[in-house]
RNA sequence: GGAGGAGUUCCCGAGCGGCCAAAGGGAACAGACUGUAAAUCUGUCGUCACAGACUUCGGUGGUUCGAAUCCACCCUCCUCCA
């Protein structure tokens, strides 16, 4: 099956420049690229449909290339964004693209060059301006550019001249790595659409040469809100920012209506078993929750941590005996003594934002500890009350989190 | 540079000098109902030592018994002109 096609298939596909071309250029082993913006050190949810697309890509033989926006993050890309991002600096971006480069490598195969790690840092910054005028900006209509529909939304509220030159360094990324890698085709988030034709066209122009883009459906539940958001933020890949329990359980309670869609982009499963499990009706349809749960947590924490969440998981919502990994936290017995209230234990262990949260929670009847019902908000914990496997705190119907002597 | 306009709690958005911790909506969280779903209904939604106290309405001062509401200066943003 054409590359493409399965691209397709599986629902990635937003837009594309050239349709029928780039079919016949993606029969031959093609170098791609996908840009990164080293905004957090850690890559969040967002950016793993472009990475999934990637391993699609690389697996049908086209090679990778992941470019950390090192240099493009001192500008800032306006697209998508109401007002002027925060400027961050030189130090923090380089922190950011050391952490999302070493998650990288969990997904594509570095080895034997098969997939390639740059940062735009390398060449944008040592740019000479009027230089970068007179090569670049000649190819660039200001009038064109104002149609894009990242600037329209900004005439609104005001777009400053820093980031109205975004376009044009993303624009120049693309040749940049067109001339050392020979590579031909961009892919990116659909709100890209505008920054990713701005380099294929100028590959286009000033060499005369074949580029391509791409755009992925940005990843939305069925209510049109990006995906991944969670009380605490965004949904991250790495465990210390989002533990593989709360991952898993993110995907486990997903909209019916999103679980087929969520199989396709974010689990490599073949797609008749994606179309099988998209097809269920009613409580059946936890099966399929179950399946996208654990791969996806599988393909991100390994097998291990996804076995880990899913026994938790079992174990606090189907009754049974408790296994795996529920968040958990140590107490001593001097910590508890000084302060045995249950209201402080759940903000201590992150149950509660704050004491004063927890009590509006034991208010409402949402609180239990072990297997009892707190209603008293000055309810008290003893060390004998915590069995030596620990004590369970319960929040709600979904978060638990266990409390452990120590 | 000139002339107007605006800055309110996570977001949008009301707000008469006292009855404003600040309407309304959204988001979020909890309860009921369910399938660890959605929809619906109910409650919470600045902080805390929570029947009370404390800190908020771009910033700093001022007027006043009393200011988010009036005055001055400053900062930021928007619109029009250059």
């Amino acid at each position: 099956m054409h590359i493409l096609d399965i691209l397709k298939e599986r629902g990635f596909v937003a837009q594309v420049t050239f349709e029928e071309e780039l079919y016949e250029q993606l029969k031959e082993p093609t170098t791609f690229y996908v840009g990164f913006d080293p905004t957090a050190d850690s890559m969040h949810i967002g950016h793993y449909i472009p990475v999934m697309a990637m391993a699609h890509m690389q697996r049908a033989g086209h090679r990778p290339i992941a470019l950390m926006g090192g240099g493009t993050a001192m500008v800032g890309d306006p697209s998508g964004k109401t007002d002027l991002r925060r400027m961050m600096t030189p130090e923090t971006i380089q922190h950011n693209v050391d952490g999302i480069q070493r998650q990288m490598a969990r997904f594509l195969d570095f080895s034997d060059g098969k997939a390639i790690i740059e940062n735009n840092a390398d060449w944008l910054l040592k740019l000479n301006y009027v230089e970068f005028l007179r090569e670049i900006g000649v190819h660039f209509s200001v009038n064109q550019m104002l149609t894009a529909e990242c600037y329209k939304q900004r005439m609104e509220k005001g777009l400053t001249f820093l980031e109205f030159n975004y376009m044009l360094m993303q624009g120049y990324d693309f040749l940049e790595l067109f001339r050392r890698h020979g590579c031909r085709l961009q892919l990116g988030g659909d709100d890209q659409w505008s920054n990713v034709l701005a380099g294929a066209d100028l590959i286009r122009r000033k060499e005369r040469e074949k580029a391509f883009a791409l755009t992925f459906k940005l990843l939305l539940t069925s209510e049109g809100v990006k995906m991944g958001k969670t009380e605490k933020g965004a949904l991250w890949l790495d465990p210390e920012k989002t533990t593989p329990y709360e991952f898993y359980q993110y995907w486990r309670n997903v909209d019916d209506a999103d679980v087929q869609k969520c199989l396709a982009l974010l689990t490599f499963l073949p797609m008749d078993e994606v179309l099988r499990l998209g097809a269920l009706e009613g409580s059946e349809i936890n099966e399929a929750k179950r399946v996208l749960a654990f791969e996806v947590t599988k393909l991100i924490h390994g097998e291990d941590e996804a076995e880990k969440a899913q026994q938790a998981a079992a174990a606090l919502f189907g009754g049974g005996a408790l296994q795996g990994s529920v968040p958990t936290t140590e107490i001593t017995r001097a910590a508890l003594s000084e302060d045995s209230r249950v209201t402080s234990l759940l903000a201590l262990c992150g149950l509660a934002k704050s004491r004063g949260a927890a009590r509006k929670l034991v208010e409402q009847n949402a609180v239990s500890v072990g297997d009892a019902k707190i209603t008293d908000v000055d309810a008290c914990v003893s060390a004998e009350d915590i069995p030596a496997d620990g004590l369970m705190l319960r929040v709600g119907k979904k978060s638990y989190h266990r409390v452990i002597l120590k």
